[in-house]
RNA sequence: GGCGGUGUAACUCAGCCUGGUUAGAGUGUAACGCUCAUAACGUUAAAGCCCGGAGUUCAAAUCUCCGCACCGCCA
């Protein structure tokens, strides 16, 4: 049988300043449910990338005195960086400038929409701050400047725009949503992307090139320039061959999951499948949606001066202890805060302690007494009690709850820490040979259950224990005859 | 202003949908035990007017209403 495949994505990001923890913690969640599903044998496609058009990211590279593709290059390359030191699985990394990959999928797609009847032009008529380049609503002004640039001038500015017909699809998507049938998670996101539909306008799709210099042209149209939604958004689809690679696109869409940050939740949940279904392709299965990570209960941001660098976090802690504490401390419906005391608590109590002190003296154990060999197993009531946490993790990585699934293996961990204790081996090391090989069976349980989030932990635990690879229908206690390696610590005490 | 959420031990949270024995977990604190292990592990304990008020009920952290505080979305 064929396996079933899996289509994942996180929402390109937008390289016109240096990633930081938001950006780290939504590629890290992204890659423990890939990897969460490659467990489960499904043929897993992993997409992230860049949206690299618009106007702040050519003032950006003015800024920098550069070329825009060769700022672009240069930013994106950190961003891909980045991955690689978050040991993100990905497997293509798309960038909207690309003319190859995505323009044509774009220009299709556009092109779709028009022959559905649901691209309009318009002239928009509205207050535009030259500071922002930017239109601006009366609301957010205050004392009729921009907050953002109180010095400079608003006016008033006409543009003849195309429109894109969102109000057409509302009642279809709000149907779709309200049914699971498009599930948007957690159920705090759906209740609010609901009631925005009710009132959902029409959009705007392009802007005129004079001011928007940077963008992929309307067909048909070079002085209209497409606006972010239909030049970003279709990344999902243009990445996997929608309008060049038809056969590739009909086997991955559609997506069994978009990952995005509750910021941009409108675009994803309304805009998005409205696009879709003018184009008359499938709706997403499911969009999940983060919080963000705070600090000090503020949003992590350039203007708040609170910006922790994911590079030098995962310098310091190690890559693993880094991923293990974002993805703990983000609550399912909410927000999570990040703090560098947290962490090394987090790290020294849960990860050292508890879990990798478990391991350490356990295969050391083997190692000293046993001559590294194991010949059967205790049949004790705690491989029952580990047994049934199995299922409960399975549940907490299916909802995407990775504080409940890190909370759930440390139990796992905790029963062995504890059986270790209560069968005391060094007391008579000669007659405890089977409590050290259930001890071991645990241990490569517990390899399989934290390869989502900790992979690299994983492997070691792998190496060390003398085993290729791990499924998830592996878990069990299977181990009978077995010679394991040479143990190692595996998370050092942070001071 | 409208809609939604949150408020439970010193800290972070679970429980609330489907009311019911002494309200749970982890961290921190204390005592004891153990010594294979990264001063790691285990056991036990102290610690909660479950935001305030009213109501429904034999019974409410849990359901209803009012209020307060904080947060999110919309206007």
């Amino acid at each position: 049988m064929a396996k079933k495949k899996f289509y994942i994505t996180t929402a390109i990001d937008y390289p016109n300043a240096r990633p930081h923890l938001g950006h780290a913690l939504e590629k890290v969640q992204a890659d423990a449910i890939a990897r969460f599903q490659r467990l489960q044998g499904k043929d897993v496609f992993f997409q992230t990338g860049t949206d690299e058009h618009g106007t702040k990211i050519w003032r950006a590279a003015e800024a920098a005195k550069k070329p825009v593709e060769e700022f672009l290059d240069e930013q994106v390359a950190v961003f891909k960086e980045l991955c690689k030191k978050l040991n993100i699985s990905y497997d293509y990394f798309i960038r909207t400038t690309d003319q190859k990959i995505h323009y044509p999928g774009v220009i299709k797609l556009w092109n779709e929409l028009v022959k559905s009847g649901d691209i309009f032009k318009q002239t928009y008529t509205g207050l535009y701050c030259i500071g922002c380049e930017a239109f601006k609503t009366e609301k957010e002004l205050v004392n009729g400047k921009c907050p953002d640039h109180p010095t400079r001038q608003i006016e008033e500015v006409e543009e003849e725009n195309y429109f894109f017909k969102l109000s057409k699809y509302k009642e279809q998507i709000i149907s779709k949503i309200k049914s699971d049938e498009f599930r948007v998670s957690p159920d705090v996101r759906k209740h609010e992307i609901l009631a925005f539909l009710e009132n959902a306008k029409d959009i705007s799709f392009s802007r005129p090139k004079t001011s928007l210099p940077w963008g992929i042209p309307v067909p048909g149209d070079d002085r209209q320039v497409m606006y972010v939604w239909c030049d970003a958004l279709s990344n999902y689809i243009t990445g996997i061959g929608y309008g060049r690679d038809e056969e590739n696109f009909e086997k991955l869409w559609p997506a069994d999951v978009h990952v995005i940050g509750k910021d941009i939740l409108r675009f994803h949940a309304a805009f998005w499948p409205a696009m879709l279904l003018s184009a008359k392709i499938k709706l997403p299965k499911e969009l999940f949606v983060h919080g963000w990570i705070l600090s000090k209960g503020a949003k992590m941001g350039k203007s708040t001066g609170n910006v922790l660098d994911p590079f030098a976090q995962i310098e310091k802690y190690g890559v693993d202890p880094f991923r293990f504490y974002i993805l703990g401390a983000m609550n399912i419906d909410g927000d999570g805060e990040y703090s560098e005391e947290l962490l090394k608590e987090r790290i020294n109590t849960v990860l050292v302690s508890n879990l990798s002190n478990f391991c350490y003296r356990s295969m050391s154990f083997v190692n000293k007494n046993y001559d590294s060999e194991i010949t059967g197993i205790d049949e004790d009531k705690v491989i029952g009690e580990v047994e049934a946490k199995f299922p409960e993790i399975k549940k907490a990585y299916e909802e995407y709850d990775f504080k409940k699934a890190i909370d759930i293996i440390m139990e796992v961990s905790a029963l062995g820490n504890a059986y270790f204790q209560k069968k005391e081996p060094w007391k008579n090391p000669a007659e405890s040979a089977d409590v050290l090989g259930t001890c071991m069976n645990i241990i490569k349980n517990l390899a399989i259950l934290c390869e989502p989030m900790m992979p690299e932990f994983s492997e070691k635990l792998k190496k060390q224990l003398k085993i290729k690879k791990l499924s998830w229908d592996e878990l069990g206690f299977d181990l009978k005859k077995h010679r394991i390696g040479t143990a190692e610590i595996l998370f050092m005490k942070i001071k």
